[in-house]
DNA sequence: TACCTTTGTGTGGTCTGACCACAGGTGTGG
DNA sequence: CCACACCTGTGGTCAGACCACACAAAGGTA
């Protein structure tokens, strides 16, 4: 790993080393750089509208597509939003939607097996404690509400296991955001949300044992929520910890790349 | 989470709620679905080559453009790489580099104070005490001499603020990258490389205590790396979440945004 | 006056067809 | 056997046209 030469495995260092591909030549980078320049250097906040894809093709003496390119980048980023029409919020504007550029992001390079399950697990871990030990502290009585009614849903037994999952996921979710740390949180339903896939298809591999794989797992959350209702935050922590190694565990995980 | 008027704060909900938003009709992501789809379905995969863009136009009966728009989301996130000519590795491929499309997007929310600093911190906070703590049992000899080197370069007194930044980020991301976890590294170097602006321009600014701050961070570094030597994850820690900690507190950050 | 319809204008979305630069492979001539 | 020119397929770029849409302003109608 610390080998330089086995760096560029992962795409290479990101900070640092100056290398830049010689190839910078491409119209529609030079358009995305000076966008992201202006970005970083607070030009443009947002809210913002950039000029219209014409205007900004003509100032930057490239081609309309260029412009596109280079705006298509952006929104897969989640930093701008395009719309049709006229006045008010029409045209191309800054606008920050981390959170679902977060997780498509996530959800390719995990499904490519660039990150490893047990990787995600740790990380996910690692995330998790610290949002039930945060929401411990701050979560508000309409979020105790919410996780409790979504408690609630997951124990209806008609459910199917793709519902569940989503409730599951519901239910973690709402940890996060009550830690009150918008990244912290951000990560972690990209986290989350980029195991949707290879989560189902190992609770469809589950057969028999699904009833009792999903009365242990709701029973970890009424624990979890317990926890963090009392305040104690420590040991919500471990709570969380303990659930999502033992979730992973008792899951049938088939090596990654499963075909459908 | 459950109120789905105040999901749209950051992008709202990301899995879950099917808000399909109506406007799926542009045909560049109808192209980029096709793409993920067969990426998640595993389909696609890591050295995979795309096929041309005029075929896949032919194929999918849209324009040439359409599908280069879809391209160069998927290129905005990491996925796959462009090159021109012929054989070997011309062409589109699936290629994964998550680091650099992480930094970026991090980069730019940051930039746009979708996560406000103390957030930032916290999980950078909670990212490296993991690290060092991972660190502190994986790292190999060979990990822990560049750091040591990287850490003897910081003692020369005629390098700018800048050349200690980077020597900085480079001895945190040796610490992350030793830790073993991939994606962890990769979330570590994309936080620390997205403050890196906002670092200089505070460094900056500090004026005379300059070198005051930067014998401090050289003694907290060498306290740090004296405790993965010895194995002592956490210690290696704590000292990591102090030195962070104050890191941030003794510079003096102005408010996001700064114009240059 | 108040309301509705028509028309205008500017936006992104799409398509077509062409040309360029580049990097291999191929074949020919030495 | 080698060196050169040529061919082919790739992404990169461009120009120009048309579409659908959403709002705004002008106009007509009650």
């Amino acid at each position: 790993m610390t080998e330089p030469a086995a760096a560029a495995a992962s795409g290479g260092r990101a900070g640092g080393t100056p290398w830049h591909p010689v190839t910078r030549n491409r119209s529609h980078e030079l358009v995305l750089d000076q966008i992201e320049e202006q970005i970083l250097a607070g030009t443009l906040r947002v809210g913002d509208r950039l000029p219209g894809e014409r205007d900004l093709a003509g100032h930057l003496q490239v081609s309309r597509a260029a412009v596109r390119e280079a705006i298509r980048s952006l929104e897969a980023q989640g930093v701008v939003r395009s719309a049709v029409g006229s006045g008010k919020d029409a045209g191309t504007v800054v606008s920050a939607m981390p959170s679902q550029a977060l997780t498509r992001l996530l959800r390719l390079h995990v499904a490519l097996a660039n990150f490893p399950m047990p990787d995600v697990v740790d990380a996910r871990v690692m995330l998790e404690r610290s949002s039930a030990t945060l929401a411990a502290d701050n979560a508000s009585p309409e979020a105790l509400r919410a996780m409790r009614e979504t408690l609630d849903a997951m124990d209806r037994a008609d459910i199917g296991q793709e519902t569940f999952n989503d409730l599951d996921t519901d239910f973690h979710v709402a940890i996060a955001e009550a830690s009150g740390n918008r990244l912290v949180a951000d990560m972690t339903i990209a986290l989350r949300d980029s195991m949707r896939r290879p989560i189902l298809h190992a609770l469809h591999g589950l057969g028999s044992d699904w009833g009792r794989v999903a009365d242990r797992l709701r029973a970890d959350h009424r624990a979890i929520l317990a926890a963090i209702e009392e305040g104690d935050g420590a040991r919500a922590a471990d709570r969380v910890d303990r659930h999502i190694r033992s979730a992973y565990d008792a899951l049938p995980f088939a090596e990654m790349g499963q075909r459908d």
